[in-house]
DNA sequence: TTTATAGTTGGTTGTACCAACCAAAGGAGT
DNA sequence: ACTCCTTTGGTTGGTACAACCAACTATAAA
């Protein structure tokens, strides 16, 4: 039990905290109708990564590719994304936001970047960099944590978690 | 638009993700069936904050208060909390965690900050603890501004809130 | 031809919500 | 003091949404 482990078990607290927001509180306090909450994640993804093909984007979340063949079904019901078929190859089709799906989503990251904003009014502005670092590596160390533990809890830890 | 504002949205794409993982991909990595998932939040509450009443639960965890009693039922089935009326009120339960709870939950975190040791191995140690000074701030901030906005939207937003 | 991959659809589960309800408290009016 | 009425704590029923797995089709690749 290094310290190392000791403060990273003070980090669960707080983590706990914050992911227990999703699907509650914040969700409600900035969710909008034109946008199933879940969908966001993945047009921003869309727009920011550029055209993309599912099974990649299921990938990438984490998700069952069936999760995101529906949200997909939904954005591109509401024209927020098209498809259209890979020339390279036939089973696969290529998804890519639409202008008004950039539109409603650089409409929605503004509304969000202002609660968040007037949420986080008191702080440092420094502060709010130095945890956006911290936060997209949690993220990245976090995602290749957890790929890890699901793909092979077998026997690829070298000596012994378990 | 402020640059604090430009700083919040910055923030958004990293605490994005990380809200994504919920329900995902970190919930699959570090899950056992003893505990429902969002049973140990309750849980964890109810270890570190002593004994309460059910409808304080729902508050702090914004959350309905048919959430939290259908999650008490199910942690008090399987031994983890129990339940004394409140000679003060005879409607309020008074619950607590079990000493079975506590060394289910003091197990189910120590799990955690192992594999969150590992998955942060690379990490600085000053970085995790500033990370968590940094995300219980921003938990706390959230919630107050998610309760400000879920009470009332309507026209307490610019002046004094209520 | 056989096997693997991309994507869809059906069925199930977990977690949340709201609405409706019961039981107990707390005030107000007589 | 006694009864009404409103408020509050908690439970239960019904519903929605997002995730999973399994089964299936169509295409590629070996």
């Amino acid at each position: 039990m290094t310290t190392h482990t000791e403060a990273c078990g003070q980090l669960l607290g707080p983590l706990r905290t914050l992911l227990g927001f999703r699907q509650t509180a914040l969700q409600r306090a900035y969710q909008s109708k034109e946008l199933s909450t879940s969908g966001t994640g993945l047009l921003a993804e869309l727009v920011h990564g550029g055209e993309s093909r599912a099974c990649d984007l299921a990938h990438n979340r984490v998700v069952d590719a069936s999760v995101v063949s529906r949200q997909l079904g939904q954005l591109e019901q509401e024209g927020l994304v098209e498809r259209r078929p890979d020339p390279a190859d036939r089973r696969v089709s290529l998804l890519r936001a639409t202008e008004r799906g950039r539109q409603v989503l650089a409409e929605r990251e503004a509304q969000k970047a202002n609660w968040l904003s007037h949420a986080l009014r008191d702080w440092d502005e420094a502060d709010v960099v130095r945890l956006t670092e911290l936060l997209r590596a949690l993220s990245c160390d976090l995602l290749a944590a957890s790929r890890e533990t699901l793909s092979g809890p077998a026997e690829t830890t070298e000596e012994g978690n378990r």
